[in-house]
DNA sequence: CAGTATCCCGGAGGATACTG
DNA sequence: CAGTATCCTCCGGGATACTG
C-alpha cells in the first residue's frame, strides 16, 4: 500500500494542519446544526436560534460571523423596524451539503450498531 | 438542487441529538487524525502518537478509548515484553474512511477559496 | 428583532510523574 | 512500551442584562 495520489491523505497533506483545523470548525456541532438549517432556504437569526435550540445567542452569532467570514453564508440585513436580518448560503456553503451529508448518512446508518458496540463494551467492562 | 428524501436531513430526524453528537466525537479534531492514521494500517501507541504529534497520551487513549467502545477499533494487546498494542480499524471503522474522505477532500478543494474570502472579509472589518 | 457586553463555571486537554 | 493518576490551566459556551 503506497501513497503516490499527492491530494487525498489528510495526514500526510503538508497543509495538514489547515485542514484538520477547517475540518474541526465545520464539524462544529452547531455549525453543523446551522449550516443544515440554512440548507432548506434562507432563515432569520431567532429562526434559527429556535430551530436549533439550545444555543445561546453568543454561539449562534459565533458560529454565524465564522461561517460569514469564511464565505461559507452571507449576511442580508433589512433595514426595516424591528431590524430583520436573513442568512443564507453562499454557493460555497451550499457545496457542503453533499459530504456533510455523506456523514450524517453515515453516522444514521450505522448508529444502531455503534450503540449496539457500546451497550456490549460497557457490559464486559462495567467496573 | 432539491431535497425532499425524507431521512437525510440532519435537523429534522428525530434521533437528531443523537446523531450530532456522533458527528461532534467523531469530527473531533485528534480522533479525525487518529482515524486516517490507522485507515493506512494498524500501528501502535506511541506509533500513533508520533505521528499525530501534539497530542497528550491522556487524549490519545481517550480518543482510542472512545473508538473501541463504539467499535471502530479494536486493540490488540501482545503480551511481550516490552508490552505491545496494536490499534486496528474494524469493518465499521474502515467504513467510514469514504464519508470522511469527502469531508476532507472538499476542505483541501475549497481551502484556499475560504482562506481568500477570509482575507477579504478581514480587510473590509479591520477594527 | 438582532445583536453586543459581562460574568462565570465545568470540563477539555496539556504536563508531569509513576507503574506493570 | 503503553498506559494510569494527578494537577492545573484555559476557554468553550451558558445565562443574563443592555442597546440600536
Amino acid at each position: 500500500m503506497d501513497m503516490p495520489p499527492p491530494l487525498e491523505k489528510p495526514g500526510t497533506h503538508p497543509a495538514c494542519a489547515r485542514v484538520n483545523e477547517m475540518l474541526g470548525r465545520i464539524g462544529d456541532k452547531w455549525t453543523i446544526l446551522a449550516i443544515s438549517m440554512l440548507m432548506e432556504k434562507p432563515r432569520r437569526f431567532n429562526e434559527l436560534k429556535r430551530m436549533i435550540g439550545g444555543i445561546s445567542q453568543q454561539m449562534l452569532t459565533r458560529s454565524l460571523r465564522f461561517l460569514e467570514r469564511d464565505g461559507l453564508i452571507t449576511r442580508k440585513v433589512y433595514p426595516t423596524i424591528p431590524p430583520q436580518v436573513e442568512y443564507s448560503l453562499t454557493p460555497l456553503g451550499h457545496s457542503i451539503a453533499a459530504p456533510m451529508m455523506q456523514m450524517a448518512t453515515w453516522v444514521i446508518a450505522h448508529l444502531p450498531e455503534i450503540e449496539a458496540n457500546r451497550a456490549a463494551h460497557d457490559a464486559g467492562t462495567p467496573a
